[in-house]
DNA sequence: ATGACTGCAAAGACTTTGCATCTTT
DNA sequence: AAAGATGCAAAGTCTTTGCAGTCAT
């Protein structure tokens, strides 16, 4: 069942959910991880704990914590969609080598710290992107 | 032929080309639209004056343009890649509507500029994404 | 009992690739 | 001629969905 509510011109959307082991385990996973996960991640890392659970359940699952805001989708790298169940303000490094996700800080001021990252971090900094999502007034 | 240059540690990748007008059509389809384009979005706009054109065609070349800088890819929007021929820096809004990518300038102060945006552009802003690509000292 | 959750397999969506044919140099 | 470029269809990935059976309330 779906409960939607609209208070003040702001809409909730409120999806019932019953308990459920590997529901809490998905969310325990990806919150126990740096490493941004994908579903796959996900998957792999309890297969052994939770034999019986499939991928369509992990899919499933990352997309209800998405819709209520639990975790949030930080980017696609090589064709695999990376979550994030840290959820504070703060900015990323996506490694072309490795595909892999590394926290920052949310910079103050950009350039300041790219130049940081790359004498600090020793990384190799080769394109900065800043986007922000939302609505545009059409859609409102 | 690909051609690998090395020069005082910067590495060239030179892949010959020859002149074909597809390429031409699709390189200049994407420099001459900000509606950030997907491949699908070239293929359509292209198709009643290059009936024969295959979508694989402009994969294959948006993937070119992109081994060689003259495009980027700047969003995975539902799904689709989204590729950008202005390869200066600035930023990007992505309306979960419509799907619209809009060019923004590059900001100064993060916080200031969503301010200025929802005020003076109408945009709602959900969030606000800064990520930095490239090698990590691991990849290096 | 009812509504929610899951596994499985199938379907979908987007992108890449193999191969034969045609173009450019 | 040789190296590239293209169309077509097939294959590849990642993700979503339909359905029947299971679980939580």
């Amino acid at each position: 069942m779906i409960i939607i509510i609209e208070i003040h011109e702001v809409i909730l959307l409120i999806e019932s959910r019953k308990n459920s082991r590997k529901r809490n385990a998905i969310l325990e996973a990806m919150r126990g991880t740096k490493s941004h996960p994908s579903a796959q991640w996900v998957y792999d890392s309890l297969r052994s704990s939770y034999p019986e659970l499939s991928l369509a359940t992990v899919y499933r699952n990352i997309k209800l914590f998405e819709r209520s805001g639990e975790i949030i989708s930080v980017a696609v790298v090589d064709g695999q969609e990376r979550y994030d169940a840290c959820v504070l303000p703060h900015s990323h490094f996506i490694c072309r080598g490795c595909a892999a996700v590394i926290d920052l800080d949310f910079p103050e001021d950009l350039e300041n710290a790219r130049d940081r990252l790359e004498s600090e971090e020793g990384f190799k900094i080769e394109s900065v992107c800043v986007s922000y999502k939302g609505l545009c007034r059409h859609c409102l």
